[in-house]
RNA sequence: GCACCCAUAGCUCAGCUGGAUAGAGCGUUGCCUUCCGAAGGCAAAGGCCGCACGUUCGAAUCGUGCUGGGUGCACCA
């Protein structure tokens, strides 16, 4: 049930009746009809701009039109009132049985209140963190992992069928450094001296790796030459480190469905089958490449290469799909990736990146485009970057040094909730603050704690009424008379709750979970100020001591309002505290 | 040189596929605890929504052109 979509019904159905009348002419487009509350209550509980999205199209003065449909819309029994304001608007009162209503709807739905058929179930994968396996998960990849993962739940609340995919990067040559660097180590578990040469990885999180292979190879790895054991080593440090990454994805909460690897792709060959595709296409080419403009290039020399016309499907230039030696570059295994990802069926995709793989959106977009016939989009969210903050100074990390502050690192200073929350107050495409100090700090200027406290204080007050020997059980409390629940303060309360069904369908059309802890954030500053006002007025108490009536009552609409946050709190993937400490 | 992202109160940021007098937190000023958790609440002050044209009944929102900041630009992943 969606009170929006019901009252957007009831306009719709009101205008076609005045066609029917004759006071319109058929055939209108109905599409830009809204309803929706207005920015200032005092207007009203909703507000329709049909009189003047119509008038122009109809030929027909938005007043007439909005005179005559405000009494139209003042028949149906929710309305208290009907009236024509500004230039054109319909604002419309309801009588407060359609909130108590809504109250028992969240009680009666639970968490499952708000949960839409917008997606159609239409399949979408979202690939996310896809973070190189060479190490373990370090803070630059949170938001990423918190974003995907967000989006995920958000989209799977609001109707889509979702996947949740990695794709592990454990083809190309990051990884005989890593292999070369996990060798080191392996010479150092043998009792030798390691010798961690510029451009290998130089970070502690190798040494258990070669303790790993001594205790599997023994010493017979020692005198080998590279070529004995690179190809073996690759193996078996990647997979020791995504392992590693596995165990970091789980401490933060996120759950992959698939993991898809780079390497499994070569020699099986789908990279082939995808090129030979395009070439098909007409799209691939052999060609010279202008040298890029900007920052002095000394080591361009015009070469042949094979390239993907990606300029036919909205990119800058033409990209390379093989480097000069003949092997592919990375980006011919992805555009096999992809294509894979096309041909699995899914209606969608999306991938996070980090921002500075900007430059590699419009190609993607492009191959995606080509060898889906453009019948499936591809959405490229890109994450900003997370500055650091401790004691009042920004955090330097340094990759080079090994010296980086670990995912784990992170959670374990302030918990993988509050990394969550505060990693999710801002649209993807803006760079976001990470104070240390703040995320932990106590008051309505930390997001994470104000809502949290929100939730508390409902907590609180549903334990006072058990110790009171009131049942408060949900079941009990979605069947409560309503009807005297009418305060312009607790309707005000329950219309916010009304916005969640819509907010999440925003949010997911957006693809922007944020706007789900700002909602959150709203919902519990209208919490905390409807409990301040039973300060001055006891009748706004949720607590009503030996008066068991009133209090289930009132209890049932800050459970309404608890739910909500769990919800909400449950799309961004946050556990709701009980007490807070 | 080209592409992408950003620009809203002193600071950090919201702003609903274009709606009425542009919102919140911090900071500043003044109030509210014999009362369900004051870790909170109420109120005041504070704005050429970067600039200029355009589209529209209506623009912070859409388009074009500027200005300022960030990121990226063959043979890395």
């Amino acid at each position: 049930m969606n009170l929006f979509s019901d009252l957007r019904d009831l306009v719709v159905s009101s205008v076609h009746d005045m066609v029917a009348k004759g006071a319109l002419p058929a055939g209108l487009d109905l599409t830009a009809i809204t309803v929706e509350p207005p920015r200032d209550a005092a207007h009203g509980d909703m507000a329709t701009n049909a009189a003047m999205v119509l008038a122009k199209p109809a030929g027909v003065a938005p007043r007439v039109i909005a005179d005559a449909l405000a009494i139209a819309l003042a028949k149906d029994a929710r309305v208290v009132e009907a009236s024509v304001a500004g230039p054109g608007f319909i604002n419309i009162r309801l009588i407060p049985a359609v909130w108590q209503g809504l109250v028992h709807a969240v009680l009666q739905q639970g968490t499952q209140y708000g949960r839409s058929n917008f997606g159609a179930h239409q399949k979408v994968n979202i690939e996310f963190v896809s973070a190189n396996p060479t190490g373990p998960m370090h803070v630059g990849h949170v938001r990423g992992a918190v974003f995907g993962d967000a989006l995920a739940r958000l989209l799977a609340f609001a109707g889509w069928d979702v996947t949740r995919e990695y794709y592990i990067n454990d083809g190309g040559a990051q990884v005989d450094v890593l292999a070369r660097s996990a060798y080191e180590r392996y010479r150092e578990a043998c009792g030798l001296e390691p010798e961690i040469a510029e451009g290998l990885y130089p970070g502690d999180y190798l040494i258990p790796v070669g303790e790993a292979i001594k205790a599997k190879y023994g010493d017979t790895l020692l005198d080998k030459g590279e070529q004995y054991w690179l190809a073996e080593l690759r193996d078996f440090a990647s997979d020791m480190m995504m392992t590693e990454i596995k165990g970091d994805l789980a401490v933060l909460g996120v759950q992959m469905d698939v993991y898809s690897s780079e390497k499994a792709i070569y020699g099986t060959g789908r990279i082939e089958a995808a090129i030979d595709t395009l070439r098909g296409m007409g799209l691939i080419y052999e060609g010279t490449l202008e040298p890029p403009k900007g920052k002095a290039q000394e080591d361009y020399e015009p070469r042949v290469q094979t390239l993907f016309r990606s300029t036919a499907h909205g990119d800058d230039v033409d990209r390379p799909v093989q480097k000069s030696d003949g092997g592919w570059t990375y980006f011919a295994p992805d555009i096999a990736y992809h294509y894979d990802k096309v041909n699995r069926g899914f209606d969608q995709l999306i991938d996070i990146l980090g921002a500075d793989h900007g430059g590699y959106v419009k190609r993607m977009k492009a191959a995606v485009s080509a060898l889906s016939g453009g019948r499936v989009p591809l959405d490229i969210k890109l994450i900003q970057l997370v500055k650091l903050w401790k004691d009042g100074e920004p955090f330097k990390m340094s990759k080079r040094a090994g010296t980086f502050v670990t995912l784990r690192d992170v959670v374990e200073m302030v918990g993988a909730d509050v990394t969550r929350f505060v990693m999710l107050t801002r649209k993807n495409d803006a760079t976001l603050d990470f104070d240390f100090d703040k995320v932990l700090e106590q008051s309505k200027d930390n997001p994470v704690f104000y809502v949290q406290y929100a939730n508390a204080r409902i907590n609180s007050v549903l334990r006072k009424a058990r110790e009171d020997g009131i049942n408060v059980d949900d079941a009990t409390l979605a069947a409560v008379d309503l009807s005297t629940l009418t305060h312009p303060a607790e309707l005000a309360m329950a219309r916010q709750l009304a916005e969640w069904p819509r907010l999440v369908d925003i949010a997911a059309r957006n693809n922007e979970p944020h706007r789900v802890a700002f909602y959150l954030y709203e919902l519990a500053s209208d919490l905390h100020s409807l409990w301040n006002r039973g300060n001055d007025e006891p009748a706004l108490r949720f607590f009503h001591p030996g008066d068991p009536a009133t209090t289930t009552r009132k209890i049932a609409l800050a459970r309404a309002t608890g739910v909500v946050i769990a919800a909400g709190l449950g799309i961004l993937g946050v556990a709701p505290v009980e007490e807070m400490r």
